[in-house]
RNA sequence: UGGGGCGUCGCCAAGUGGUAAGGCACCAGACUUUGGAUCUGGCAUUCGUAGGUUCGAUUCCUACCGCCCCAGCCA
């Protein structure tokens, strides 16, 4: 007998997806057949470790990977690290974490732009020198009534025309630590009047006495975004930056910087960032969860996190899958997390070993069956992979069912156990359910006595006789109790969330997102299950072992997603029929 | 009376002057020792609206409507 392997490690079966064209591929795709950059392609993927990944990162980063590789180029992995207040040196580690088990290698190429902080300096004087930059003295409040409003122009400071030497001089006391956070900072001279308020004389540099996770003390003054991110991506010569779609209004000045300081010309390109149906994306949300205790942490299984979807059990194929599906376009849009879970399923239904596991167990008594014996039976891993083999699994007189297999009175449709009913024990026996045993003051069914057909063994029947019904079972004695946690949205469908959405989407939260069971009955092969490997438990869906809570003496699995379940349609039609 | 974007099926998304790909979802049927998987069929006479150009427009032009982003010394 073979046990089933916790699940298959890449079985290599990832979707071929046939990429359909996007406008950014396009782009590039002109961009080689011209020449430009003598064909070259490099791409970024630039996380500001500030927090952990999620999947519209993923999307990105697929992106930026993926074009790379289809035009054998290069992407590499980019910290955006120009705030050292925000930054932590374990959120790098975490991001590098997620992107390799997202199936990406940067190889060697991991950079920072705190690398850039000393060519970024050079270039700011370089500015000051040509008279494209000042420094500034206004509060950070009177730079934003300066800058004036979205309608209105904005009006020039009173420093803007201090002479180069000043200038020079002023910003070397910056850099020198002479001067207090906040009193001054350097700024891009461009256009008061602009439309666009990015050129309204960005902000170069802030002064920040401020410790950095990479640079310790050496800078107190520090760039802002588009002085460094642009740069580092010409440093870099990076032919494609992809990034979001707010991004947009950047972009002129991220060209301006390229053309006033002659630089490598890298080109910006932006896209919608994902939304999914039935949670949140945002960072400041998802921390709110964590904050207010809403979910476990970052990795709560429901979170949508990278490290989340991984400990849920999530495959790093699907969500790549996924990603492909989605496409690129510049369209505000919410895609329906039933395509996330859709690739899921396509790529566990392929690789996850089946299993039985009872989560809500009725004892079932097989009279007709010796008392003290037991025999073993055969079944199949996986019928979708030949592969896979079959185990053995032990039957005997006393079993688990799942309670919601047995009706007493059965609906319409319901090809379950009921009272004379019979049906397929999977890989077992033909069953018969000849008496219901209840609990005399509650009046719940606590045991079914059934008889069963010795000649069924397998689950055929020899006289051909057709039953409609199959269920799952776990032999008694041989059973290992588990923990399950039965996992679903974080938030409710959108039409029944409705106008209240606007208040707070905590309003949104869907009450049943997390079920825990104990006391679940799964058969002996699961026993020592490792962590995060995965498994279908037969008719009801897939799970994987969790990563932080299970043991081997006290095995906890989480339900990564349900199979698909026409029954529960049927039944909701009749439901409502009837309402 | 600001600037920048976007509007193709319930949700994504190709197509961009020659008469609407694909996926998800959904519906119906076949098959089935997972009500799973698989298979078959159905699902936009129409591309935000209104005009115009053209033999012909989702693709070009004009106007309008709707939605998103921007006023951090965050990214």
């Amino acid at each position: 007998m073979s046990k089933p392997k916790p699940d298959s490690p890449d079985t290599g079966n990832e979707p071929e997806s046939q990429t359909t064209s996007n406008f950014i591929r396009s782009i590039i795709d002109q961009d080689v057949a011209v020449g430009k950059h003598g064909g070259r392609v490099h791409t970024r993927f630039p996380p500001e470790p500030n927090g952990y990944l999620h999947i519209g990162h993923a999307k990105s980063i697929c992106l930026n990977f993926g074009l790379a590789a289809d035009h054998g180029g290069l992407c590499n992995l980019r910290f955006d690290d120009t705030n050292p207040i925000k930054e932590e040196a374990e959120y790098v580690e975490a991001i590098k974490e997620d992107v390799r088990w997202l199936g990406f290698d940067w190889e060697d190429r991991e950079y920072y732009a705190s690398d850039y902080f000393g060519q970024l300096h050079e270039w700011a004087v370089e500015l000051i020198r040509k008279g494209k930059a000042y420094v500034d003295d206004l509060t950070a409040e009177e730079i934003r009534q300066y800058r004036g409003t979205l309608t209105e122009a904005g009006k020039e400071s009173p420093y803007r025309d201090r002479t180069v030497e000043e200038n020079l001089a002023l910003f070397e006391s910056m850099r020198a630590g002479e001067l207090a956070d906040g009193s001054k900072v350097l700024r891009a001279k461009i256009d008061m009047a602009a439309g666009n308020l990015n050129m309204r004389d960005p902000v170069l540099y802030r002064i920040l006495h401020a410790s950095h996770h990479r640079t310790g003390d050496d800078w107190c003054i520090y760039p802002m975004y588009d002085f460094a991110h642009g740069q580092s991506d010409s440093i870099e010569k990076i032919t494609h930056s992809l990034c979001t779609l707010e991004f947009e209004d950047h972009r002129p000045l991220y060209d301006w910087f390229i053309r006033e300081l002659d630089i490598f010309p890298s080109r910006q390109i932006e896209f919608a960032r994902l939304n999914l149906s039935q949670t949140v994306l945002s960072k400041r949300k998802l921390k709110q969860l964590v904050d207010e205790g809403l979910v476990s942490g970052w990795d709560d299984p429901r979170m949508p996190t990278i490290s989340a979807l991984r400990r849920r059990g999530y495959t790093p194929e699907s969500i790549r899958d996924f990603a492909d599906r989605i496409g690129v376009a510049k369209a505000d849009s919410t895609v329906d997390v039933a395509l996330l879970e859709h690739c899921l399923r396509v790529d566990l239904n392929k690789r996850a070993p089946r299993v039985m596991a009872v989560l809500e167990p009725l004892k079932v008594v097989i009279e007709n069956y010796p008392e003290g014996e037991s025999e073993l039976l055969e079944a199949v891993n996986n019928p979708e992979d030949p592969e896979a083999g079959s185990r053995q699994i032990p039957f005997s007189r006393e079993l688990w069912i799942e309670k919601n297999d047995f009706r007493e009175e059965a609906p319409k449709k319901y090809f379950r156990l009921a009272p004379g009913r019979e049906v397929r024990l999977r890989y077992g026996f033909f069953i018969t359910c000849q008496e219901v045993v209840k609990d005399e003051t509650t009046g719940e069914v606590v045991e079914l006595r059934c008889t069963y057909d010795p000649e069924t063994r397998g689950g055929y029947a020899p006289d051909g006789r057709k039953v409609r019904g199959t269920i799952h079972w776990v032999s008694a004695a041989e059973a290992v109790n588990a923990e399950v946690r039965l996992y679903d949205h974080l938030l409710k469908p959108a039409d029944e969330v409705k106008a209240d959405q606007a208040k707070d989407f905590k309003a949104s939260l869907n009450p049943d997102s997390l079920k825990v069971l104990t006391g679940c009955k799964v058969e002996p092969s699961l026993e020592g299950a490792a962590r995060e490997s995965r498994f279908q438990f037969e008719r009801q869906g897939y799970f994987c072992v969790d990563n932080r809570d299970s043991s081997p003496d006290h095995l906890v699995f989480n339900r990564t997603v349900t199979l698909r379940d026409t029954w529960a349609k049927i039944e909701k039609a009749q439901r409502q029929a009837s309402a």
